[in-house]
DNA sequence: GCGTTAACTGTAAGCGCTTACATTTAGGAA
DNA sequence: TTCCTAAATGTAAGCGCTTACAGTTAACGC
């Protein structure tokens, strides 16, 4: 395959030396206007692209930031991460993403991963991972922002809500519609302090509400359809059976919702099913989820305006706390006794 | 910050040469075990990470794989993508993912910036793009592989199946129901070979059916639930109102069956409708969607394999045609007159 | 002990780019 | 015109890494 053309092509083409022409693609402003058009011109003529590696070998930065996200398989993830891009991107950087399907070991390979290409700051969602991992990065000052939680022991910068207050309102919500026979379907708890918070805020409301905690069941499964149906086979059979189920999030209540279905029960009137996150199989799925609406598209915004902010300032700076809301639509209802 | 160790301090401190270690960081078995272990020890104790850079500068390699995808918004795209990434990850590449947004100039953008970062393999969605991409990446000799269709004018290597034969088989079974009177919600054609042949699949077998062409109204929208909830009114209320709507993709038949049950329709009982791409949210959904199934995992696999042999035969290979098939659950039914 | 060979390891030349610094050029002021 | 200054451009030294090639070492047969 023919050679791709390099700096020095162009530079020969054009006449004039590589310098000129890296300053006509990196600070145009600084090379007249004649001169720079001859330059583009051979640009376009060799169809010349600039290595990445030599400009990130000489220039020490890459304008590229990394995000580790649990998965790609949670729409929240992706609109996201979607929105933090496209701020990145206004800022002239790209992104780079990985999954670490919620393995903190796997985790920290993926910010290895990124880091060895180069990545100049990072986004990471949750503040539970090893300490390897967060000297890694402050050993190698690379900026980044914790997502999706509202503190973190490490001091870095959180863009998030709180988690366990979203919850414990959640919760009380249910309360407050009679239920006192609560369960809960979570994700692993294990390394997602996410998943965690969130069912400590609902054991903080049962203990507001004197409900016995011992008699609250909780269940945690991966995030998927399938798994939280088998939880609510698992959570209905017991004796009494709850009569709410609040779900660590939408992805969970909605296989809870169909399975609840399939053995005839009727939601809510049977059996109340709350969800988290407020994707939008939440309002597709009949009934439509009563959840908690966290703002993903404002915290990626958020998120990405902090590391560009850090990047510059090169220092950590405070991150910033978003509110949740309960949306209220059909799959709570009163307790039916 | 203090300056990220390299090989160089990574020699001095192991008391060798940087080729050697080097060698012992890329051909390990060229080096003979007691400096080798000297070597590790020292990467070790400096948190050595090579510098990507560099590498690529050196090697003219990166070992990246880049995949342009529409949208991360859909889930076929995500899980195909997953399984795409899994299968290069063995062969010790990894995966550097863009999006283009449906968008045939943000996609050569894309591509560009991919190119850029030194990928030396592409996926790309659809064969429909301009002829420049690939005139770009031919030029560079960059291998790639389109997937999610059979064929494409570019000799390129196609892994997918046939748009247009499932849609027509999917439309044949809507008619076996009865139906005469069918309308559809298709994606934006342009630039969309995929939704422009399944549109023509559609009218394939409207034609060997003798309906009537002019009759058969199709609107084009975004993929969206909204959008689709939108065409799903204009199409309802022209007269006489379809008997059935087959829908360009699961998103757009789950916006459809949302709307239609708001508006008090039975499906199918009022109204049969049908999707494409047998999506998780096409069994959630009330009623379950008749569909077709696309084998997104295998697709993934198969291009990931594609792309290696490609890479390693320096050549374009022949890809590899997959089948679909219709899965029957409840959105279709007789036809109600 | 010596030469021969094979197995390791070291030397050093770039890979394509940016950028500090040196040099040239142009535009005014005197 | 001449000189000064500032703007534009050129020169060249790396950035961290790989790898051809050269050099060293060790093992072995004679």
């Amino acid at each position: 395959m023919a050679p791709l053309p390099t700096l020095e092509d162009v530079a020969s083409r054009a006449g004039v030396s590589t310098a000129t022409v890296s300053r006509c693609l990196n600070s145009p402003e600084k090379v007249v206007d004649h001169t720079r058009e001859k330059v583009m011109s051979a640009v376009d003529e060799l169809g010349y692209t600039p290595h990445f590696g030599g400009r990130a070998l000489a220039s020490r930065t890459t304008n590229t930031a990394g995000a580790v996200i649990p998965t790609m398989d949670n729409a929240i993830f992706a609109c996201a991460l979607q929105a933090f891009q496209k701020e990145l991107a206004s800022a002239g950087m790209t992104l780079l993403v990985a999954s670490s399907d919620y393995s903190p070991s796997h985790e920290f390979e993926q910010i290895c991963t990124l880091v060895e290409r180069g990545a100049d700051g990072l986004l990471l969602i949750g503040a539970d991972r090893p300490k390897t991992s967060y000297d890694y990065l402050d050993k190698r000052g690379i900026p980044y922002v914790v997502a999706w939680t509202n503190h973190s022991d490490q001091a870095a910068c959180c863009v998030g809500f709180d988690n366990r207050l979203a919850a414990k309102r959640m919760a009380e919500h249910v309360i407050a519609h009679g239920h006192r026979n609560i369960a809960m379907i979570s994700g692993i708890t294990e390394g997602n302090d996410r998943a965690a918070e969130r069912v400590h805020g609902v054991r903080d409301a049962l203990a507001d509400a004197e409900i016995n905690p011992d008699a609250f069941k909780v269940v945690e499964v991966n995030y998927s359809l399938d798994a939280a149906g088998r939880a609510f086979d698992k959570l209905i059979t017991t004796s009494p059976p709850p009569t709410a189920v609040v779900c660590g999030n939408d992805v969970l209540a909605a296989g809870a919702v169909t399975r609840a279905k399939a053995r005839g029960l009727r939601v809510p009137k049977d059996i109340s099913i709350v969800g988290f996150d407020d994707i939008e199989l939440a309002s597709v799925i009949e009934p439509k989820l009563t959840t908690v609406h966290v703002p993903h598209r404002r915290m990626g915004v958020a998120a990405a305006k902090c590391l560009l902010d850090m990047r510059e300032l090169e220092r950590t700076i405070p991150g910033r706390e978003f509110m949740t809301e309960i949306i209220e639509r059909e799959s709570l209802g009163p307790v039916n006794r």
